[in-house]
DNA sequence: CTGTTTATTGACCGTTCGGTCCATAACGCC
DNA sequence: GGCGTTATGGACCGAACGGTCAATAAACAG
């Protein structure tokens, strides 16, 4: 019925957010975006609202690829044990080479203050990666040594150790730094 | 010898850094840093260079005051044993109460990567905080416990829960799972 | 082929951005 | 009181911003 889209409206918004990501909201200028997406302002603007939009969109990308992947890898009992599946995790981290740190992190120091739907899917996010690692503890070797109410605790511990490790990444701590800091969180665990 | 100046440059800087803290670089527009700083246009551009050198002299301010006030507490063998100033410090976090989370933070993610000067100055913050850490350790009841490599990992990991509770804060956890992750944090130290 | 619908492109819009400039004002010095 | 010097306030600047629009193109239905 009529002409069908010429981009992959997907593709071009895993480009969008990684100049997001790299750059932040305010940083990221109409033509960053349309450069990365390689498409005209027209199209743009005929797929998305607008840049804040975008924005949204790009969050939600991150959540459903970045987020759910580790929420499953700490979730999946074939990923061996809990424990291992949380070390896992956070050694990706240490390994994540261009340090782009974690656009998760990123949108709640620059936009979750200013903007409530940011805020709110910011918050969820985090919410759902904090019970995937309780998740992880409840199934591993040493799951009997916590009560629930510490397990939650420590699972809160352990996203906060992930968080910590993001932005030092990010600020080009050597990953050898980054190593010793899990095995300190992990050491009596 | 000629006109003095009609306002304090430090108070002014004071209320610049807010804006930048609250806002991030880009976001920050002049209007905004001359409606905090209640100054001219003018009266700004003959204190200052432009509006990234007054950023970076914030994040000098807050080195001067913040950083310098932590290092000083974690350094100070009246305030305490080592392991207590630590507490005391992490405890601070959970208690900014506006949840502002913590400029140097802010820096890192949304300025260090673009602006080497920024990136500077966050490295030599975040070091100076990892050393007060150790310091604090070192003189601790448990100092024994760790040999000097040790003490250092041990150090930057603390560091690595500091700027996570602090991003945390800001995002809006309540005080009392602060506490809890601090608490998880210093158990088995 | 014609008509309808929607995508593409880039010129164009008003606004806001960071930064400059200048007339005026407030001081110490002589 | 004049003079040199620096601060003040705000008009002003070009550039860049996010966003709109109209002409054109590409698809399908009839």
């Amino acid at each position: 019925m009529a002409r069908p889209r010429e981009f992959d409206i997907d593709e071009a918004l895993d480009h969008a957010m990684g100049v997001f990501w790299a750059k932040g909201y305010e940083a990221a200028s109409l033509q960053d975006l349309l450069s990365a997406m390689k498409i005209a302002r027209g199209s743009l603007y005929k797929a998305f609202k607008d840049k804040r939009s975008i924005y949204l969109a790009a969050l939600d990308l991150y959540d459903k690829t970045t987020v759910e992947t580790g929420v499953s890898l700490l979730s999946d009992p074939e990923a061996g044990d809990g424990l291992s599946r949380i070390r896992t995790l956070l050694e990706g981290v240490r390994d994540d080479e261009d340090r782009r740190g974690c656009f998760l992190c990123n949108a709640a120091i620059d936009q979750a203050r200013v903007d409530p739907e940011v805020e709110a899917r910011v918050a969820a996010m985090m919410r759902r990666l904090e019970a995937a690692f309780s998740t992880a503890l409840k199934q591993s070797k040493r799951a009997g040594r916590w009560s629930a109410k510490r397990r939650t605790e420590t699972a809160r511990f352990i996203f906060n150790t992930y968080m910590g490790l993001r932005v030092l990444a990010r600020s080009g701590y050597p990953t050898r730094e980054l190593q010793a800091i899990i095995d300190a969180a992990l050491r009596d665990l």
